[in-house]
DNA sequence: TAGGATTTTTACGGCCCTGTAAAAAATTCC
DNA sequence: GGAATTTTTTACAGGGCCGTAAAAATCCTA
């Protein structure tokens, strides 16, 4: 393995493990067992390691969504496809993914952020896309703002890199069952809702304002 | 208002626009006005700032929800009111909550970042306790692990502090009823879902795995 | 308005981290 | 096995932030 992809690694397990802010160049180093000054000879900062890391999972992530989108799956399998496509990032195998999401304003490089945040643009926009395209369809419920739709379910799915620990958690699969439930049928009981006053189709008003109405 | 306060509310813009890792004593000392050591005369570090911050916030949070699973709705509408008591806190005026939520590991003191850790696992407990509850009751789907609802609930709310734009961004309310339906309900629209093969109440098998069952 | 308490500033020492440049070591390739 | 290339180390200069302690300024209050 060569000494460029080495450091990826362990740069990775120690930004996981200690968090980016919190690490520095000599840390890295020292997991790899070399000097602080040899990184410079790869990598010319922090921030380039960073990117270096985060930059190809967020970009592989975008594909992936995007092939989903662009398949011919009935709306409700989209959905579930691309919660799984993100959720599968979560591997053990894999800690980009908590790395790239867990802290936020890293890259002092500010084109180099303007880079990433424009893969995550992009990445939110699909998102969007593959609701309100359910939605045109008749599958989704319409009215609901599909940009926020968007930004409830990659919430519920990015939040995973503050609590989810591989050894220890659930299953990857386990959670994606529970959260596309959550996302695509709600966690009320229709069953149960049936046999009471009346499932409302809006969820029951405000009760601070909204003196009218 | 007090020096002190002022510092804590300065403190809080500054942290909230730069990041909590790229702000340093004297960046919080300029935007109120004074030199950097003078905030030594009320602070004894820049992580001591951050909890006074933080912490009577979390903690408010857990005490509002806790009111609402002492309180005697229905399980459906303790769920609403709880998303409604913690989207509340990013109400414009609140900056707290983003600053709270944006990062981790910003407490180098271990036994300060112990005390918050602890409020935030009762906030976490308290939500799961909601769910089982409602589950138990009927009102809720049975067979979904309670903890893991609650952490994608709590993904979907607590993400917003990377999005949420007071200004710009919809107004609150109408978030609570966009993600208040995700979650009770779910976006597939069930007047589409009866017009087609059946319903499932369980989602679609993995596709990858699984070969049997 | 003088004396005491509170608040702010000046002065200072120290630690850690960054990044460049040149020398040394290791390797690869005829 | 010796030269050329790659890789690592040594040497060094600089900057930022931290936190203490004592002095100065400001604010009360009697």
């Amino acid at each position: 393995m060569s000494r460029r992809i080495q450091i990826l690694r362990r740069a990775t397990e120690v930004f996981e493990r200690q968090g980016v802010n919190r690490t520095s160049i000599e840390d890295i180093a020292n997991a790899v067992g070399i000097k602080r000054e040899a990184i410079y000879y790869y990598f010319k900062s922090r921030a380039d390691i960073l990117l270096k890391i985060i930059l190809p999972q967020s970009t592989s992530l975008v594909m992936g969504l995007g092939a989903i989108i662009n398949s011919n799956l009935p709306a409700e399998q989209k959905l579930e496809a691309a919660i799984r496509n993100h959720l599968d990032r979560f591997n053990p195998n894999y800690l980009e993914m908590t790395v790239a999401l867990r802290e936020d304003h890293f890259l002092e490089d500010e084109s180099k952020a303007a880079e990433l945040r424009g893969v995550w643009n992009e990445y939110t926009h699909l998102w969007t896309r593959l609701i309100e395209e359910g939605q045109e369809h008749g599958i989704f419920k319409p009215g609901l703002d599909a940009r926020m739709v968007a930004n409830g379910i990659l919430g519920m799915c990015n939040w995973m890199s503050r609590w989810y620990d591989p050894g220890k958690s659930i299953p990857i699969d386990k959670i994606l069952e529970i959260f596309f439930t959550m996302v695509a049928h709600g966690i009320v009981d229709p069953a149960a809702a049936a046999s009471r006053p009346a499932a409302p189709k809006k969820p029951a008003r405000a009760r601070k304002a909204a003196p009218k109405d």
